[in-house]
RNA sequence: GUGGAUAUAGCUCAGUUGGUUAGAGCGCCAGGUUGUGGCCCUGGAGGUCGUCGGUUCGACUCCGAUUAUCCACCCCA
């Protein structure tokens, strides 16, 4: 086929047949997050550049190469978001949510936008779970915002997920350590390979997880910046780390763990798989106190994670993790002719009117065709209409598994079909030991027969 | 931005030392007696062999360039 253009570089199409996980996968994590008194909020894709340049940071990769920044017809510079944050933290401050009780805990699932070399787990346009729990600077609400991404997997169950967190401490104290660091990789210079190099002066602490051999091994002896935390913060990360053994939390402490974004303060964290390729956090997230300040508001400590609902798909996929099933077909209505087809559409829409998964023949292809469909949708019941049902004002209901037949009459048959079925589910639910006490008829409400 | 690999039907892949109308399996559509699915059988649709150029009597096959995809670096979710 000669198509005008292709899917952009580094996007992806999510196609019907795989939609239902995601979507499954979205229902747990906003089901999850709303046990913890997270609320769902959106924001625009986009917001003006300065947000991002100012809260993510100048400096960063992200903000120097990676956005999708444009002018619109009115001269504005605008930035499609390369991450949630941000803008929750500007729409928090716009609002004034800090008159609702505090602390705001807000949760999104968004698409972010990053113009990088797409590879493994990585693509420009992305998918993000998000959390923000903003107003509190204790340790108890880190522990908890870990604990609730840690449910998160346990309810998806992922397995095989590392928990490894550190505390890159406050500005005052990663100004030491920074100055530290930089004065020990100094004295190495002439051995460090060429990126590290360039880090040294933007970044030093990105030299600590180097993968060249030789730089790694440098690094084994650079100064830890847990030596160079301040009382408050040292005493912080103990709180938390107490907090996570409660908990009942497994994690590591990872000394050289960076987050990229600029906002970043004492708690920093990821969730990290070896399963899905290179690109292996599935979830990164930390405190950021300096924030909210930086986009203009008041002194506000917070903190937040976000998911890469990409990656954790990847790894559910590597996982063979179950899903349930996609709901299927509950009834197709066979037909021959168009007065059946009419009666067909009917019975079809009333019992969409009670909730019921119904179709028919919308093509005009022939009985045997129409089977054949009814069994590749999945359907779990079909019946067929032709002139003697119209006639007789009954037809045969079919059950697609067994290849049962039972006559139920066309009047009423929305009732009596859902009548059927649940008796159907019980009998399931007896199979696997359940005894029920239910009684279909309080459920009709009303004898059909 | 740097490096490596790959590019044939919707999908997974064949395609013999360059030789006529490029194949298979799956999927899709239609049939296999008058109105009933799964299995089986038959038929059909669908490809300018990523694109452009070169070598050659002749290129899916060889060479060059380009684009796209995948993987890794970098960085991050």
């Amino acid at each position: 086929m000669a198509l005008v253009t292709k899917s952009i570089k580094g996007t992806q199409d999510t196609l019907p047949n795989e939609s239902y996980k995601v979507q499954f996968l979205e229902q747990t994590v906003l089901e999850t997050a709303k046990n913890y008194g997270y609320r769902e909020i959106r924001v625009p894709v986009f917001e003006h550049t300065e947000l991002f340049q100012r809260g993510v940071g100048d400096t960063t990769d992200v903000v120097q190469k990676e956005m999708y920044t444009f002018e619109d017809k009115g001269g504005r510079s605008i930035t499609l978001r390369p991450e949630g944050t941000a803008g929750v933290v500007r729409s928090y401050l716009e609002h004034g949510l800090f008159n609702e009780p505090q602390p705001m805990k807000m949760c999104y699932l968004t698409s972010c936008y990053r113009y990088e070399k797409p590879q493994a787990g990585r693509l420009r346009e992305f998918h993000q779970f998000g959390c923000e729990c903003i107003g509190t600077a204790s340790p108890a609400a880190d522990a908890e915002v870990i604990s609730l991404v840690s449910d998160i997997f346990t309810f998806l169950n992922v397995k095989d997920i590392s928990l490894e967190i550190n505390s890159i401490g406050c500005p005052e104290c990663r100004k030491n350590y920074h100055k530290a660091l930089h004065d020990y990789f100094e004295s190495k210079k002439g051995e460090l390979c060429g990126t590290c190099l360039d880090r040294l002066e933007r970044n030093p602490m990105r030299i600590l997880d180097c993968k060249s051999p030789i730089c790694s091994d440098i690094a084994k002896d650079a100064p830890k910046v847990t030596d160079y935390l301040c009382n408050e913060c040292e005493n912080h990360f103990a709180s938390v780390q107490k907090y996570l053994d409660a908990m009942g939390i497994q994690y590591k402490v990872n000394p050289s763990i960076v987050r990229g974004l600029d906002y970043y303060t004492k708690t920093v964290f990821e969730f990290v798989s070896n399963q899905i390729g290179a690109q292996g956090t599935v979830c990164g997230g930390g405190r950021y106190d300096g924030l909210v300040k930086e986009v203009g508001g008041p002194d506000t400590p917070a903190l937040g994670f976000a998911i890469g609902i990409e990656r954790l798909l990847l790894l559910m996929a590597a996982q063979n993790t179950h899903f349930p099933e996609e709901a299927k077909c509950d009834i197709y209505i066979a037909s021959m002719g168009e007065n059946a087809t009419i009666k067909a559409a009917q019975i079809a829409s009333d019992l969409r009117g009670e909730g019921i998964h119904a179709q028919f023949d919308v093509v005009g292809r022939s009985v045997k065709a129409q089977m054949k469909f009814a069994n590749k949708i999945g359907a779990a019941y079909t019946v067929v209409l032709g002139d003697s049902e119209l006639e007789e004002g009954k037809a045969k209901l079919k059950n697609m598994a067994t290849g049962e037949e039972t006559e139920i009459p066309l009047d009423g048959f929305e009732d009596i079909f859902m009548r059927i079925s649940i008796n159907e589910s019980l009998k399931e639910l007896e199979d696997f030991g359940y005894e029920s006490n239910i009684d279909i008829n309080s459920i009709l409400n009303g004898n059909l027969f």
